[in-house]
DNA sequence: TACGAAACCCGTATTAATACCTGATTATTA
DNA sequence: TAATAATCAGGTATTAATACGGGTTTCGTA
Protein backbone atom coordinates (compact mmCIF):
# COMPACT_ATOMS: atom_id res chain seq x y z
CA UNK A 1 0.00 0.00 0.00
CA UNK A 2 1.48 3.12 -1.16
CA UNK A 3 1.27 6.70 0.23
CA UNK A 4 -1.66 8.38 -0.72
CA UNK A 5 -0.98 12.51 -1.63
CA UNK A 6 -3.25 14.44 -1.61
CA UNK A 7 -4.68 17.93 -2.48
CA UNK A 8 -7.59 19.65 -1.12
CA UNK A 9 -9.29 22.39 -3.17
CA UNK A 10 -12.19 23.76 -0.87
CA UNK A 11 -12.47 27.92 -0.20
CA UNK A 12 -13.79 27.57 3.64
CA UNK A 13 -10.94 27.55 5.59
CA UNK A 14 -12.01 25.80 8.77
CA UNK A 15 -13.31 22.60 6.53
CA UNK A 16 -10.46 22.66 5.07
CA UNK A 17 -8.71 21.92 8.69
CA UNK A 18 -10.95 19.68 9.70
CA UNK A 19 -10.53 17.39 6.95
CA UNK A 20 -6.33 18.06 6.78
CA UNK A 21 -6.33 17.16 10.44
CA UNK A 22 -8.65 14.09 9.93
CA UNK A 23 -6.40 12.96 6.90
CA UNK A 24 -3.29 13.92 8.54
CA UNK A 25 -3.85 11.13 11.41
CA UNK A 26 -3.42 8.35 8.81
CA UNK A 27 0.25 6.87 7.80
CA UNK A 28 -0.68 6.07 4.77
CA UNK A 29 -2.19 9.76 3.23
CA UNK A 30 0.17 12.94 3.61
CA UNK A 31 -1.71 16.36 2.42
CA UNK A 32 0.39 17.88 -0.15
CA UNK A 33 -1.19 20.88 -0.82
CA UNK A 34 -4.22 23.25 -0.38
CA UNK A 35 -6.03 25.60 -2.43
CA UNK A 36 -8.87 27.67 -1.94
CA UNK A 37 -10.18 27.89 -5.37
CA UNK A 38 -9.50 26.42 -8.94
CA UNK A 39 -6.97 29.32 -9.36
CA UNK A 40 -4.45 28.42 -6.80
CA UNK A 41 -4.83 24.54 -7.36
CA UNK A 42 -3.74 25.41 -11.28
CA UNK A 43 -0.60 27.67 -10.04
CA UNK A 44 0.46 24.81 -7.63
CA UNK A 45 0.39 22.44 -10.80
CA UNK A 46 1.76 24.60 -12.74
CA UNK A 47 4.80 25.61 -10.56
CA UNK A 48 5.55 21.78 -10.33
CA UNK A 49 4.99 21.90 -6.65
CA UNK A 50 3.12 18.92 -6.91
CA UNK A 51 2.57 16.77 -9.82
CA UNK A 52 -0.76 16.32 -10.49
CA UNK A 53 -0.45 12.78 -12.14
CA UNK A 54 0.42 10.98 -8.38
CA UNK A 55 -1.96 12.99 -6.45
CA UNK A 56 -5.32 12.48 -5.02
CA UNK A 57 -7.73 16.26 -5.60
CA UNK A 58 -10.26 16.21 -2.98
CA UNK A 59 -12.25 19.35 -4.34
CA UNK A 60 -15.15 21.16 -3.35
CA UNK A 61 -18.26 21.83 -5.90
CA UNK A 62 -19.28 25.75 -4.73
CA UNK A 63 -15.92 27.79 -4.51
CA UNK A 64 -15.15 31.69 -6.00
CA UNK A 65 -14.57 31.39 -9.54
CA UNK A 66 -15.10 28.13 -12.08
CA UNK A 67 -16.57 25.02 -10.42
CA UNK A 68 -15.15 21.99 -8.21
CA UNK A 69 -16.95 20.05 -11.11
CA UNK A 70 -16.59 22.39 -14.06
CA UNK A 71 -12.50 22.32 -13.58
CA UNK A 72 -12.27 18.66 -13.86
CA UNK A 73 -12.52 17.91 -17.46
CA UNK A 74 -9.64 20.36 -18.02
CA UNK A 75 -7.53 19.30 -15.51
CA UNK A 76 -7.74 15.56 -16.66
CA UNK A 77 -6.70 16.64 -19.86
CA UNK A 78 -3.44 18.10 -18.97
CA UNK A 79 -2.89 15.58 -16.56
CA UNK A 80 -4.30 12.49 -17.40
CA UNK A 81 -3.34 10.23 -14.29
CA UNK A 82 -4.64 12.81 -11.43
CA UNK A 83 -7.37 11.54 -9.34
CA UNK A 84 -10.46 13.42 -8.31
CA UNK A 85 -13.01 13.15 -5.63
CA UNK A 86 -15.61 15.58 -5.26
CA UNK A 87 -16.73 16.72 -2.00
CA UNK A 88 -19.94 18.85 -1.58
CA UNK A 89 -23.06 19.02 0.46
CA UNK A 90 -24.85 18.75 -2.78
CA UNK A 91 -27.04 15.66 -3.38
CA UNK A 92 -28.99 16.63 -5.99
CA UNK A 93 -28.71 13.74 -8.68
CA UNK A 94 -27.57 16.14 -11.16
CA UNK A 95 -24.14 17.18 -9.47
CA UNK A 96 -23.95 13.34 -9.01
CA UNK A 97 -24.18 12.33 -12.37
CA UNK A 98 -22.33 15.21 -13.64
CA UNK A 99 -18.96 14.75 -11.38
CA UNK A 100 -18.70 11.24 -13.00
CA UNK A 101 -19.36 12.54 -16.36
CA UNK A 102 -16.74 15.17 -15.90
CA UNK A 103 -14.19 12.28 -15.19
CA UNK A 104 -14.54 12.52 -11.05
CA UNK A 105 -13.42 9.40 -9.46
CA UNK A 106 -15.50 9.52 -6.33
CA UNK A 107 -18.40 11.64 -4.94
CA UNK A 108 -18.88 11.98 -1.28
CA UNK A 109 -21.41 14.05 0.10
CA UNK A 110 -20.06 16.24 3.29
CA UNK A 111 -22.18 14.56 5.77
CA UNK A 112 -19.61 11.58 5.39
CA UNK A 113 -18.09 9.63 8.08
CA UNK A 114 -14.58 10.14 8.90
CA UNK A 115 -14.23 6.34 7.90
CA UNK A 116 -16.03 6.12 5.13
CA UNK A 117 -14.12 9.46 3.82
CA UNK A 118 -11.23 7.10 4.27
CA UNK A 119 -12.37 3.80 2.72
CA UNK A 120 -13.64 5.93 -0.44
CA UNK A 121 -10.07 7.73 -0.74
CA UNK A 122 -8.25 4.29 -0.20
CA UNK A 123 -10.61 2.57 -2.58
CA UNK A 124 -9.96 4.83 -5.26
CA UNK A 125 -6.35 5.50 -4.83
CA UNK A 126 -5.00 1.84 -4.16
CA UNK A 127 -7.71 -0.20 -6.10
CA UNK A 128 -8.29 2.91 -8.64
CA UNK A 129 -11.98 2.27 -8.63
CA UNK A 130 -14.73 4.57 -8.43
CA UNK A 131 -16.70 5.55 -5.24
CA UNK A 132 -20.02 7.06 -4.63
CA UNK A 133 -20.85 7.46 -0.66
CA UNK A 134 -23.21 4.90 0.77
CA UNK A 135 -25.95 7.86 1.16
CA UNK A 136 -26.18 8.38 -2.35
CA UNK A 137 -26.03 4.69 -2.83
CA UNK A 138 -28.98 3.80 -1.15
CA UNK A 139 -30.90 6.87 -2.77
CA UNK A 140 -30.22 5.31 -6.18
CA UNK A 141 -30.95 1.73 -5.03
CA UNK A 142 -33.78 3.14 -3.61
CA UNK A 143 -35.03 4.49 -6.98
CA UNK A 144 -34.50 1.61 -8.77
CA UNK A 145 -36.24 -0.07 -6.38
CA UNK A 146 -39.19 1.82 -6.85
CA UNK A 147 -39.42 1.66 -10.53
CA UNK A 148 -39.19 -1.90 -10.25
CA UNK A 149 -42.38 -2.43 -8.44
CA UNK A 150 -43.83 -2.68 -11.56
CA UNK A 151 -42.75 -6.29 -11.57
CA UNK A 152 -43.39 -6.79 -8.15
CA UNK A 153 -46.29 -9.39 -7.05
CA UNK A 154 -46.50 -7.61 -3.09
CA UNK A 155 -48.42 -5.15 -4.37
CA UNK A 156 -52.18 -5.24 -5.61
CA UNK A 157 -51.71 -4.93 -9.77
CA UNK A 158 -54.52 -4.08 -11.18
CA UNK A 159 -55.71 -4.84 -14.82
CA UNK A 160 -57.04 -2.51 -17.23
CA UNK A 161 -59.37 -2.44 -20.41
CA UNK A 162 -57.42 -1.49 -23.43
CA UNK A 163 -59.91 1.47 -23.73
CA UNK A 164 -58.61 2.46 -19.88
CA UNK A 165 -55.07 1.55 -21.06
CA UNK A 166 -55.71 4.26 -23.77
CA UNK A 167 -57.47 6.78 -21.85
CA UNK A 168 -54.73 6.11 -18.80
CA UNK A 169 -52.26 7.50 -21.60
CA UNK A 170 -53.93 10.77 -22.87
CA UNK A 171 -54.55 11.37 -19.20
CA UNK A 172 -50.91 11.43 -18.20
CA UNK A 173 -49.76 13.55 -20.96
CA UNK A 174 -51.87 16.13 -19.61
CA UNK A 175 -55.29 16.61 -22.09
CA UNK A 176 -58.66 16.76 -20.40
CA UNK A 177 -61.44 15.14 -20.57
CA UNK A 178 -63.19 16.95 -23.22
CA UNK A 179 -59.90 16.80 -25.23
CA UNK A 180 -60.05 12.81 -25.40
CA UNK A 181 -63.01 12.70 -25.92
CA UNK A 182 -62.37 14.47 -29.05
CA UNK A 183 -59.76 11.99 -29.64
CA UNK A 184 -61.31 9.02 -29.36
CA UNK A 185 -64.67 9.97 -31.05
CA UNK A 186 -66.88 9.62 -27.04
CA UNK A 187 -68.45 11.79 -24.88
CA UNK A 188 -66.78 13.88 -22.77
CA UNK A 189 -68.96 11.77 -19.87
CA UNK A 190 -68.04 8.70 -21.01
CA UNK A 191 -64.14 9.87 -20.31
CA UNK A 192 -64.84 11.19 -16.88
CA UNK A 193 -66.17 7.63 -16.21
CA UNK A 194 -63.46 6.00 -17.01
CA UNK A 195 -61.02 8.65 -15.62
CA UNK A 196 -63.46 7.95 -12.33
CA UNK A 197 -62.75 3.93 -12.86
CA UNK A 198 -59.28 4.21 -12.97
CA UNK A 199 -58.77 6.78 -10.20
CA UNK A 200 -61.06 3.76 -7.99
CA UNK A 201 -59.19 0.37 -9.46
CA UNK A 202 -56.04 2.19 -8.44
CA UNK A 203 -57.51 3.21 -5.38
CA UNK A 204 -55.94 6.40 -5.98
CA UNK A 205 -57.14 9.97 -4.70
CA UNK A 206 -57.04 12.04 -7.45
CA UNK A 207 -56.02 11.94 -11.58
CA UNK A 208 -52.20 13.29 -9.96
CA UNK A 209 -52.10 10.38 -7.62
CA UNK A 210 -53.49 8.13 -10.17
CA UNK A 211 -50.90 8.71 -12.89
CA UNK A 212 -47.60 8.53 -10.53
CA UNK A 213 -49.13 4.70 -9.85
CA UNK A 214 -49.31 3.94 -13.50
CA UNK A 215 -45.94 5.21 -14.29
CA UNK A 216 -44.23 3.20 -11.17
CA UNK A 217 -45.74 0.54 -12.70
CA UNK A 218 -44.54 0.78 -15.80
CA UNK A 219 -48.66 1.12 -17.02
CA UNK A 220 -47.34 4.79 -18.91
CA UNK A 221 -44.24 6.19 -20.24
CA UNK B 1 -18.90 1.57 19.52
CA UNK B 2 -19.94 -2.04 20.62
CA UNK B 3 -19.06 -5.36 20.11
CA UNK B 4 -20.40 -6.37 17.33
CA UNK B 5 -22.35 -10.04 17.22
CA UNK B 6 -22.50 -12.16 14.04
CA UNK B 7 -24.06 -15.16 12.59
CA UNK B 8 -22.86 -17.00 9.58
CA UNK B 9 -25.10 -18.91 7.08
CA UNK B 10 -23.21 -20.18 4.10
CA UNK B 11 -22.86 -23.80 3.05
CA UNK B 12 -18.97 -24.00 1.99
CA UNK B 13 -16.85 -24.52 5.02
CA UNK B 14 -13.82 -23.34 3.48
CA UNK B 15 -15.88 -20.14 2.49
CA UNK B 16 -17.15 -19.82 6.48
CA UNK B 17 -13.46 -20.81 7.75
CA UNK B 18 -12.26 -18.07 5.88
CA UNK B 19 -14.77 -15.47 6.52
CA UNK B 20 -14.60 -16.16 10.38
CA UNK B 21 -10.71 -15.55 10.48
CA UNK B 22 -10.96 -12.67 8.94
CA UNK B 23 -13.81 -10.77 11.14
CA UNK B 24 -11.90 -12.78 14.34
CA UNK B 25 -9.17 -10.58 13.71
CA UNK B 26 -11.49 -7.37 14.66
CA UNK B 27 -12.03 -6.12 18.31
CA UNK B 28 -14.94 -5.05 17.79
CA UNK B 29 -16.71 -7.91 15.91
CA UNK B 30 -17.12 -11.39 17.45
CA UNK B 31 -18.75 -14.45 15.60
CA UNK B 32 -21.20 -16.30 18.13
CA UNK B 33 -22.71 -18.49 15.81
CA UNK B 34 -22.35 -20.49 12.44
CA UNK B 35 -25.10 -22.75 10.22
CA UNK B 36 -24.76 -24.00 6.99
CA UNK B 37 -28.59 -23.63 5.65
CA UNK B 38 -31.72 -21.66 7.08
CA UNK B 39 -32.44 -24.77 9.38
CA UNK B 40 -29.28 -25.11 11.29
CA UNK B 41 -29.77 -21.19 11.75
CA UNK B 42 -33.57 -21.56 13.12
CA UNK B 43 -32.05 -23.79 15.84
CA UNK B 44 -29.97 -21.69 16.65
CA UNK B 45 -32.54 -18.88 16.93
CA UNK B 46 -34.89 -21.43 18.78
CA UNK B 47 -32.60 -23.23 21.33
CA UNK B 48 -32.07 -19.64 22.42
CA UNK B 49 -28.04 -20.18 22.33
CA UNK B 50 -28.20 -16.34 20.29
CA UNK B 51 -30.34 -13.69 21.03
CA UNK B 52 -31.16 -12.92 17.11
CA UNK B 53 -32.15 -9.14 18.29
CA UNK B 54 -28.89 -8.32 19.05
CA UNK B 55 -26.77 -10.45 16.26
CA UNK B 56 -26.13 -9.15 12.79
CA UNK B 57 -26.68 -12.29 10.03
CA UNK B 58 -24.40 -12.75 6.97
CA UNK B 59 -25.96 -15.21 4.36
CA UNK B 60 -25.37 -16.19 1.52
CA UNK B 61 -27.91 -17.23 -1.21
CA UNK B 62 -27.63 -20.10 -2.40
CA UNK B 63 -28.04 -22.58 0.18
CA UNK B 64 -29.62 -25.97 0.77
CA UNK B 65 -32.97 -25.88 1.69
CA UNK B 66 -34.80 -22.36 1.67
CA UNK B 67 -32.67 -20.13 0.26
CA UNK B 68 -30.73 -17.14 1.80
CA UNK B 69 -33.46 -14.17 0.42
CA UNK B 70 -36.61 -15.67 1.12
CA UNK B 71 -35.72 -16.51 4.69
CA UNK B 72 -35.33 -13.06 5.46
CA UNK B 73 -38.88 -12.30 5.57
CA UNK B 74 -40.23 -14.91 7.98
CA UNK B 75 -36.94 -14.47 10.28
CA UNK B 76 -37.59 -10.59 10.79
CA UNK B 77 -41.45 -10.79 11.66
CA UNK B 78 -39.96 -13.29 14.38
CA UNK B 79 -37.24 -11.23 15.05
CA UNK B 80 -37.71 -7.65 14.39
CA UNK B 81 -34.46 -6.48 15.43
CA UNK B 82 -32.51 -9.29 13.48
CA UNK B 83 -30.04 -7.10 10.78
CA UNK B 84 -29.05 -9.71 8.07
CA UNK B 85 -26.59 -8.75 4.82
CA UNK B 86 -26.92 -10.88 1.66
CA UNK B 87 -23.34 -12.06 0.65
CA UNK B 88 -23.55 -13.59 -2.54
CA UNK B 89 -21.65 -14.02 -5.79
CA UNK B 90 -24.70 -12.96 -7.56
CA UNK B 91 -24.29 -9.89 -8.92
CA UNK B 92 -27.83 -9.51 -10.94
CA UNK B 93 -29.51 -6.64 -10.16
CA UNK B 94 -32.84 -8.87 -9.45
CA UNK B 95 -31.23 -10.30 -6.67
CA UNK B 96 -30.40 -6.69 -4.89
CA UNK B 97 -33.59 -5.56 -5.28
CA UNK B 98 -34.97 -8.46 -3.58
CA UNK B 99 -32.97 -9.01 -0.99
CA UNK B 100 -33.71 -5.03 -0.20
CA UNK B 101 -37.43 -5.77 -0.83
CA UNK B 102 -37.07 -8.36 1.46
CA UNK B 103 -35.48 -6.47 4.49
CA UNK B 104 -31.96 -7.09 3.82
CA UNK B 105 -29.74 -3.83 5.25
CA UNK B 106 -26.83 -5.22 3.23
CA UNK B 107 -25.47 -6.72 -0.13
CA UNK B 108 -22.24 -7.57 -0.80
CA UNK B 109 -20.67 -9.65 -3.52
CA UNK B 110 -17.86 -11.81 -2.56
CA UNK B 111 -14.89 -10.24 -4.28
CA UNK B 112 -15.36 -7.51 -2.26
CA UNK B 113 -12.17 -6.43 -0.15
CA UNK B 114 -11.79 -7.31 3.10
CA UNK B 115 -12.00 -3.75 4.04
CA UNK B 116 -15.45 -2.97 2.15
CA UNK B 117 -16.67 -6.01 4.13
CA UNK B 118 -15.37 -4.43 7.53
CA UNK B 119 -16.71 -1.17 6.60
CA UNK B 120 -20.41 -2.43 5.30
CA UNK B 121 -20.49 -4.22 8.19
CA UNK B 122 -19.86 -1.31 10.73
CA UNK B 123 -21.74 0.80 8.32
CA UNK B 124 -24.78 -1.48 9.43
CA UNK B 125 -24.62 -2.57 12.81
CA UNK B 126 -23.42 1.33 14.19
CA UNK B 127 -24.97 3.31 12.03
CA UNK B 128 -28.05 1.61 11.49
CA UNK B 129 -27.80 2.25 7.92
CA UNK B 130 -28.14 -0.15 4.46
CA UNK B 131 -25.24 -0.89 2.68
CA UNK B 132 -24.42 -2.00 -0.51
CA UNK B 133 -21.11 -2.83 -2.24
CA UNK B 134 -19.30 -0.42 -3.97
CA UNK B 135 -19.03 -2.42 -6.95
CA UNK B 136 -22.76 -3.06 -7.66
CA UNK B 137 -23.52 0.78 -6.31
CA UNK B 138 -21.17 2.01 -9.50
CA UNK B 139 -22.96 -0.32 -11.68
CA UNK B 140 -26.10 0.96 -11.07
CA UNK B 141 -24.61 4.90 -10.91
CA UNK B 142 -23.86 4.08 -14.54
CA UNK B 143 -27.07 2.38 -15.59
CA UNK B 144 -27.88 5.70 -13.97
CA UNK B 145 -25.71 7.80 -16.66
CA UNK B 146 -26.41 5.87 -19.27
CA UNK B 147 -30.58 6.64 -18.76
CA UNK B 148 -29.67 10.23 -18.20
CA UNK B 149 -28.17 10.27 -21.58
CA UNK B 150 -31.05 8.66 -23.43
CA UNK B 151 -33.67 10.91 -21.38
CA UNK B 152 -32.06 14.58 -20.73
CA UNK B 153 -31.99 15.00 -24.55
CA UNK B 154 -35.59 15.25 -25.56
CA UNK B 155 -36.96 16.50 -22.14
CA UNK B 156 -36.28 19.66 -20.83
CA UNK B 157 -34.28 19.62 -17.36
CA UNK B 158 -35.23 21.87 -14.33
CA UNK B 159 -34.10 21.99 -10.96
CA UNK B 160 -36.27 22.72 -8.32
CA UNK B 161 -36.02 24.53 -5.31
CA UNK B 162 -36.56 22.39 -1.63
CA UNK B 163 -39.82 24.10 -1.08
CA UNK B 164 -41.10 22.68 -4.69
CA UNK B 165 -40.02 19.37 -4.27
CA UNK B 166 -41.80 18.80 -0.79
CA UNK B 167 -44.67 20.13 -2.66
CA UNK B 168 -44.22 17.82 -5.43
CA UNK B 169 -44.38 14.46 -3.61
CA UNK B 170 -47.38 15.95 -1.74
CA UNK B 171 -49.01 16.33 -4.92
CA UNK B 172 -48.04 12.84 -6.46
CA UNK B 173 -49.83 11.28 -3.05
CA UNK B 174 -52.77 12.41 -4.23
CA UNK B 175 -53.00 15.56 -1.70
CA UNK B 176 -55.39 18.56 -3.08
CA UNK B 177 -53.89 22.05 -2.33
CA UNK B 178 -56.05 22.74 0.94
CA UNK B 179 -54.55 19.11 2.19
CA UNK B 180 -50.71 20.10 1.39
CA UNK B 181 -51.53 23.49 2.82
CA UNK B 182 -52.43 22.32 6.23
CA UNK B 183 -49.14 19.96 6.29
CA UNK B 184 -46.68 22.15 5.57
CA UNK B 185 -48.69 25.44 7.62
CA UNK B 186 -49.08 27.80 4.97
CA UNK B 187 -52.19 29.19 2.62
CA UNK B 188 -54.02 27.26 0.29
CA UNK B 189 -53.01 29.97 -2.36
CA UNK B 190 -49.22 29.34 -1.63
CA UNK B 191 -49.27 26.09 -2.69
CA UNK B 192 -51.50 26.36 -5.36
CA UNK B 193 -48.91 29.20 -6.90
CA UNK B 194 -46.09 26.48 -6.23
CA UNK B 195 -48.30 23.71 -8.11
CA UNK B 196 -48.81 26.77 -11.05
CA UNK B 197 -44.53 27.37 -10.98
CA UNK B 198 -43.92 23.19 -11.28
CA UNK B 199 -46.48 23.12 -14.13
CA UNK B 200 -44.63 26.16 -15.63
CA UNK B 201 -41.63 24.94 -15.20
CA UNK B 202 -41.51 21.43 -16.62
CA UNK B 203 -43.94 22.78 -19.38
CA UNK B 204 -46.71 20.07 -18.06
CA UNK B 205 -50.34 20.71 -19.49
CA UNK B 206 -51.71 20.06 -15.53
CA UNK B 207 -51.20 18.09 -12.65
CA UNK B 208 -51.18 14.68 -14.14
CA UNK B 209 -48.64 15.94 -16.84
CA UNK B 210 -46.18 16.99 -13.92
CA UNK B 211 -46.72 13.76 -12.05
CA UNK B 212 -45.75 11.61 -15.34
CA UNK B 213 -42.38 14.15 -15.93
CA UNK B 214 -41.54 14.29 -12.14
CA UNK B 215 -42.08 10.08 -11.66
CA UNK B 216 -40.18 9.62 -15.11
CA UNK B 217 -37.64 11.68 -13.87
CA UNK B 218 -37.19 9.72 -10.64
CA UNK B 219 -38.31 13.24 -8.76
CA UNK B 220 -40.85 11.31 -7.07
CA UNK B 221 -41.13 8.46 -6.03
C1' DT C 1 -25.42 47.03 -1.07
C1' DA C 2 -28.09 45.79 -4.81
C1' DC C 3 -29.87 42.01 -7.04
C1' DG C 4 -32.33 37.72 -8.02
C1' DA C 5 -34.47 33.75 -6.33
C1' DA C 6 -37.36 31.63 -3.17
C1' DA C 7 -41.06 31.55 -0.29
C1' DC C 8 -44.89 33.69 0.92
C1' DC C 9 -49.62 35.91 0.39
C1' DC C 10 -54.03 37.59 -1.97
C1' DG C 11 -58.12 38.55 -5.50
C1' DT C 12 -60.96 37.23 -9.33
C1' DA C 13 -62.63 34.41 -12.81
C1' DT C 14 -63.09 30.40 -15.44
C1' DT C 15 -62.54 25.69 -16.38
C1' DA C 16 -61.86 20.96 -14.98
C1' DA C 17 -62.37 17.33 -12.00
C1' DT C 18 -64.72 14.72 -8.65
C1' DA C 19 -68.67 12.34 -6.49
C1' DC C 20 -72.69 10.80 -6.36
C1' DC C 21 -76.67 8.91 -9.20
C1' DT C 22 -79.05 6.51 -13.35
C1' DG C 23 -79.43 3.20 -17.30
C1' DA C 24 -78.39 0.80 -22.27
C1' DT C 25 -75.58 -2.07 -25.26
C1' DT C 26 -72.30 -5.51 -26.35
C1' DA C 27 -69.10 -9.28 -25.60
C1' DT C 28 -67.33 -12.84 -22.87
C1' DT C 29 -67.72 -16.65 -20.13
C1' DA C 30 -69.15 -19.65 -16.36
C1' DT D 1 -78.57 -19.07 -20.60
C1' DA D 2 -77.46 -16.19 -16.89
C1' DA D 3 -74.05 -13.51 -15.03
C1' DT D 4 -70.26 -10.34 -15.49
C1' DA D 5 -67.46 -6.85 -17.29
C1' DA D 6 -66.57 -3.26 -20.45
C1' DT D 7 -68.14 0.42 -22.88
C1' DC D 8 -71.06 4.08 -23.54
C1' DA D 9 -74.12 8.03 -22.05
C1' DG D 10 -76.43 11.27 -19.19
C1' DG D 11 -77.91 14.29 -14.74
C1' DT D 12 -76.61 17.16 -10.80
C1' DA D 13 -73.84 19.20 -7.50
C1' DT D 14 -69.75 20.36 -5.28
C1' DT D 15 -64.97 20.91 -4.98
C1' DA D 16 -60.46 21.58 -6.96
C1' DA D 17 -57.50 23.31 -10.25
C1' DT D 18 -55.98 26.60 -13.50
C1' DA D 19 -54.84 31.25 -15.28
C1' DC D 20 -54.43 35.69 -14.94
C1' DG D 21 -53.28 39.82 -12.13
C1' DG D 22 -51.00 42.04 -7.96
C1' DG D 23 -47.74 42.13 -4.00
C1' DT D 24 -43.93 41.43 0.50
C1' DT D 25 -40.01 39.44 3.02
C1' DT D 26 -35.86 37.02 3.39
C1' DC D 27 -31.58 35.28 2.15
C1' DG D 28 -27.47 34.34 -0.22
C1' DT D 29 -24.38 36.23 -3.26
C1' DA D 30 -22.23 39.05 -6.82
Amino acid sequence: MSLIKIVLTEDHKIVRSGIRSLLENEVDIEIVGEACNGNELLELFESGTINPNEVLLITDINMPGINGIDMIPGLLEAYPKLKTVVLSMLSHEKYVLKAFQSGANGYMLKNVSSEELLFGIRHIFNNGQRYLCTELSIELLDRQLGRSYATTDDLPVVDLSKREKEILSLIAEGYTNQEIADKIFTSKRTVEGHRQNLIDKTQSRNSAALIRYAVLRGMVS
